[in-house]
DNA sequence: ATTAAGATATGAAGGTTTTGATAGTCGAGG
DNA sequence: CCTCGACTATCAAAACCTTCATATCTTAAT
């Protein structure tokens, strides 16, 4: 999961990346409105912690900007007032939530989890895949109750198909969700990592799990 | 080094300024956030101490006031009150670092200097420990104009212990800030890392740069 | 000074990640 | 149907990360 924290205290956006760090996120961090937007642009996040006092663009400008093209990303509205029409504000403007400094940590990871969870996919921590399961708690994958060991960039490369599943996901959007970002684009590497995947598969008479879509990337059947 | 001394209490302002004129600092003194504002857009301070209860207008204020102009200079809050809401106000307002009253003087003047050092390594992109100088932007490492080449791991490392030169640094915060959340901390990665890199330097004849706290962990002089 | 206990340094092996080279495959256009 | 060019799969090596075992060093107590 990538989060993208904008937040111009410098202070408090470390701290903020500590505890999503802590708490199994990539994190990336804008100190104002300008470079949220490259990088909502150039990255693909689940989940926005956005500040609305910012410099150069407000925070409201940037989530107003964000909907406009379209990302459905989920975005998370940090206010230093309590007044009620901020929140109507936020919310029109396509934030998903909004939370008033300061702030409780706790809950602050609470609601994050909530809006990417109901974002997209699995309440159940589990995606099933005919006889390939996933155990998104315990990060193991079995096929047929048998276990199949999977490195770590396996796995999450493995995950991000099964959590997209029927969807073509490419190469460059896999590195996104994956790898840190500036990660060198034009490496081979996740052709090596799906070639990993399916051999480990194979031996367990899995050979059609994950299909290449050529010229795109490639896809787990939905 | 410029230091701005903000506060009204005259007798404690006089001892503040005597005590960092004596360590080498130029000082400024206001007794009011009004004062304080004209002299912050006036002249270029390396550090401001700045009161929270002040007449005319509160430190809060003035820190808000001066983030929003875009000084960038460290300002280090004082507060009578020690309650945590006042520390996340505080640095939500933009300051870098607070104090509660009555502090020591030594703790002071360390986080003083810390507070330059960081926010001069920050404009610079560079640190310069003796004859070894790490480019944060291209993070390259230098040993009198020649390269040693680190692994990402290595560089990591080396940057936190520069970045907190002259403080000790304990394995388990070294291994907080570099590897991702959950590492198992019963390992001795870091000391084999610590190892990696004293190799490194000692191929281009340094080898004193990382010296080991013993039973604490370890530290580059400052 | 000697020794024991604990901490750190070092060596080596095993697994993972990344890169680069080469082989194989696909599909559009002739 | 064939070929060419582009894309993908595979192989192998190198670099990197991590673990574990052993050696060495430091400290404190005798």
């Amino acid at each position: 999961m990538k989060v993208l924290i904008v937040e111009d205290n410098l202070e408090l956006c470390k701290n903020l990346e500590e505890i999503f760090s802590e708490n199994g996120f990539i994190v990336d961090t804008a100190h104002d409105g300008e470079k949220a937007i490259d990088l909502l642009f150039s990255s693909e996040y689940d989940l926005v912690i956005l500040d609305i006092m910012l410099p150069k663009m407000s925070g409201w400008d940037v989530c107003l900007n964000a909907r406009k093209a379209k990302l459905r990303v989920p975005i998370l509205m940090l206010t230093a007032k309590d007044a009620v029409s901020d929140k109507i504000k936020g919310l029109d403007m396509g934030a998903d939530d909004y939370l008033v400094k300061p702030f409780d940590i706790g809950e602050l990871l609470a609601r994050s989890r909530t809006l990417i969870r109901r974002n997209a996919w699995t309440k159940s921590n589990t995606i099933e895949i005919k006889n390939v399961r996933i155990d998104t708690l315990g990060k193991i994958v079995r096929v047929d109750d048998k276990e199949v060991k999977l490195s770590k960039k396996e796995y999450d490369i493995l995950l991000y198909l099964a959590i997209n599943r029927g969807k073509i996901v490419e190469r460059e959007e896999i590195i996104d969700h994956v790898w840190e970002t500036g990660f060198e684009m034009y490496s081979n590497v996740v052709d090596v990592y799906i070639n990993y995947i399916r051999e480990k598969f194979k031996k367990q008479g899995v050979d059609d799990l994950i299909e290449t879509i050529r010229g795109i990337g490639y896809r787990i059947r939905g």
